[in-house]
DNA sequence: AGATCGGTTGACTGACCAGTCAATCGCTAG
DNA sequence: CTAGCGATTGACTGGTCAGTCAACCGATCT
């Protein structure tokens, strides 16, 4: 039987269509581009990909729910730990920008086709995404019952601002509206954070 | 002569239209909505469309261009008064809210499109998008100069913090990830204020 | 009344592209 | 060696839609 070794070459092989459409989708857009770039950039037939997949769609909800349920379970896993919640927040600002520094095209396609497309894609994914915004209200609400942080900002809100803070510097990186200096990736993710929770106040 | 009668009209068939296209991309997004849905909504021949516009991109365009030259205007007029930054941030964030409450669609189109659509149409429209975030930078260069605000996180850096949680809010607004409670807009612009500038930390 | 002209109409065209499918390839087992 | 089967191929189809254009309408002027 060859079932083993195939298994193993076929998902070897539909990585290798995934690998290459992220590459396409960083480069043209999911919208923009054709599902024949993504067969010429994995150097597979067209056909292929339809084996593989059922629609165009279906590679763009595999790459992003991959990489998303990844990271609902490093902050599920941040929460767990009994350490500030300020430290939680580093952890998990410090996740999403390792994450970018590791595959920024992997990124840019989530952010870009995915998080911030709502009408599109975000429709069909909104409950994963409202989940990550949720689970970071958690962590919010329980530092304000423990006195961490102040009780007069709801957490849903302290969120939202959080992690819209970490999307648009990932966005200024993806289209260079902010320098990404050298080293930035930590001065960012320290900067995330103290504004997030000591704010510009002098 | 009927030119000034013509010129009166046909400015009011072409708010027709725009106003219609407001609506349809919306209700439908631009991608996926047909040129033939905005001439319908406006009760015009599909051709009439392109007797006012180039091409459907050049509707779209018309709409952001319109929309954010005003907010830039606004942002400019702002930092040109006497008042502390975070005076200054409240009547930015709270145009912005104002907008929003004002023309819902509109700023959904916008957000939903442009704004954070930059692979697309961003990308045509990321000087003026920038534009906004430098103007914001500014503000807070000056506060921190003169005191008023702490000096070690980068203008640039707050701007996109600043911006990036007002847009999230609208965005959640948007997806109805965020509830929009009866008077929580102004709630809305203290919470956003308050939390950029003087933290979560209790 | 007739001429003129710009606003208005909507059928049509050309291009594009997601998804299908019948044919082919090449590995494995018997 | 050969049969069988799943992986692989890429030409083709059907449908969609942005943008064009020739004809039409109706207001204004002479």
């Amino acid at each position: 039987m060859a079932t083993a070794r195939s298994a193993a070459a076929a998902a070897e092989k539909r990585r290798l269509i995934l690998d290459a459409a992220v590459r396409v989708f960083a480069r043209q857009g999911f919208h923009t581009c054709r599902v024949s770039d993504i067969a010429d950039e994995a150097g597979v037939a067209y056909g292929l990909v339809y084996h593989y997949f059922r629609s165009k769609d279906e590679v763009l909800d595999t790459l992003f729910l991959e990489r998303w349920n990844v990271m609902l379970d490093a902050i599920r896993e941040v929460d767990t730990q009994d350490i500030l919640a300020r430290k939680k927040l580093e952890a998990i600002a410090g996740f999403i920008v390792d994450s970018y520094r590791h595959d920024p095209d992997l990124m840019k396609v989530i952010i870009v086709e995915v998080t911030r497309a709502a009408n599109s894609f975000g429709q069909t994914h909104l409950a994963k995404i409202t989940e990550a915004y949720n689970l970071i209200g958690a962590v919010v609400e329980k530092a304000q019952a423990a006195g961490e942080f102040r009780s007069d900002i709801s957490p849903q809100f302290a969120a939202m601002a959080f992690y819209g803070a970490i999307e648009q510097v990932l966005t200024g990186w993806i289209f260079d509206s902010l320098p990404q200096s050298a080293g930035g990736f930590d001065e960012a993710k320290r900067l995330i954070v103290e504004t997030i929770c000591s704010g510009l106040d002098r």
